[in-house]
DNA sequence: TGGTAATGCCTTACAACGTAAGGCGTGCTA
DNA sequence: TAGCACGCCTTACGTTGTAAGGCATTACCA
């Protein structure tokens, strides 16, 4: 925390081409950088687990020392705020002629789509506030797509948080949550299960990857009739068929 | 994980009145037990925090050494598994004469209540399977709850999901979300984010925490009136104006 | 009353973690 | 050629979960 050297700060020194630092003692390896910092560590987090993912593994995978990272970040809470800057970035604020009600719709499959691209990450993102200067102006751009539905602010403000509950909570449930997430220590098997609870084993075939998208958006068609019935009739065109629940 | 020996297994030995085991150099103290340790690390996790959480403060907590604890359970894991039995215990199952509707939604409120009587823990609630025995019988009770509203096991098998997802969304947001959890780094101050994001600020007032309970019940009730719309007609009485929102 | 076994808790030790403090070599600029 | 800044490394500290084993107290039985 005490560390202020911002090395590509003011006065950007490029290395030469053909400029290529070594370890002390090992062979010569490309210069170390925020950006492959960054890189490194989303594939190390998604390769291995967010919880495994340590300063010094993320060394070993750029081939320098833990300390050496630290010339480019001051902590490791830095590099976790740069990594949810960016893949926030990832997940568009529609501007175009979609209805208020159809961008909130494309906003959340959006964010689902960037929590199943970085599964791992979502652990960190459910647990932090998003007040990078990255995470503000998305909240902004987020709380501007709801504000059109003509609410005013308080019923703005209640759905986009309402609404995050459930994307957020979808997006942890299917990154982390009943099928795949830390397990107890010493879990029911799946045949006890089977026996002793058959009501919840006949759930099963439901709960698999393949059907989580069609959970999510039932449920997120609950959340966006009821904004709809909230507001008011929609300004536009606004199909109602698509939102029906089909077996 | 290679600890097998349970203490309060098959021969159980209290400890005769007036006994008093002593820490090797130090004054009595109460003996040590599941219970004990269960509540000391409850409390611990609440009062300092989840993050800050460790066998070693437990012990001293609990004026022992960390290796006592391992005693009584054979790896931290265990212990927080059965703190997470400890608190589904308390969210209660209904089985009165509400509609299956209004039994959801007292879930859904229980749920919620647990969670705010035990925000710190809701970090390690939101990332693990409850495949403990028993958060195994607590889905099994919460799953005949959701089949009551007559879906079949596929509508079930969803709403369950769905629910679920707003839920511990809820939860998770009501307690590290946006107004509590762990801070960026270097967040952006307040009166920068008045002075460049001015609608992030209008809505800050109905972010607090008097005002979540609102929020909350407006999203359930989006979901509930989903579910009552896919599953058909109520079975019974149901009141609709308790829906409505009213700034 | 003495011997043996079980119980309950502690001691020691290890590998891995984040990171504070400071050092060293290389190349750029004067 | 001197000096300096940049980029990276070395060392070290306190903290973590927990493996392995030890020791004192008590219970049980002869």
């Amino acid at each position: 925390m005490a560390l202020r050297r911002k090395p590509n700060g003011s006065a950007v020194t490029l290395p030469r081409a053909g400029f290529h630092p070594r370890s002390r003692k090992g062979a010569p390896r490309a210069p170390l950088s925020r950006e492959r910092i960054e890189a490194a560590a989303i594939g190390l987090i998604e390769r291995e687990s967010y919880e495994n993912f340590s300063i010094r593994k993320l060394a070993a995978e750029l081939r320098c020392e833990a300390m050496s990272i630290y010339h480019y970040f001051p902590s490791r809470q830095h590099i976790m705020d740069a990594l949810v800057d960016r893949m926030l970035a990832e997940v568009a604020i529609p501007t175009d002629e979609l209805t208020p009600l159809e961008q909130i719709r494309e906003l959340a499959i959006s964010y689902r789509r960037m929590a199943l691209r970085y599964p791992e990450f979502q652990r960190h993102f459910a647990f932090h506030r998003l007040n990078t200067p990255g995470g503000i102006r998305w909240i902004a751009g987020v709380l501007a797509v709801v504000a059109r539905l003509g609410g005013g602010t308080e019923v703005t403000a209640r759905l986009f948080r309402a609404f995050g509950y459930y994307i957020t909570g979808a997006a942890l449930d299917e990154t982390s949550g009943y099928a795949r997430g830390q397990s107890a220590a010493e879990p029911v098997p799946d045949d006890v299960v089977a026996r002793d609870f058959p009501a919840v084993a006949a759930v099963n075939p439901f709960f698999q990857k393949d059907q989580h998208e069609k959970t999510f958006l039932l449920g997120l068609d609950f959340m966006l009739d009821g904004a709809a019935r909230l507001t008011g009739p929609a300004p536009r065109k606004r199909g109602s068929g698509r939102r029906k629940f089909r077996s």
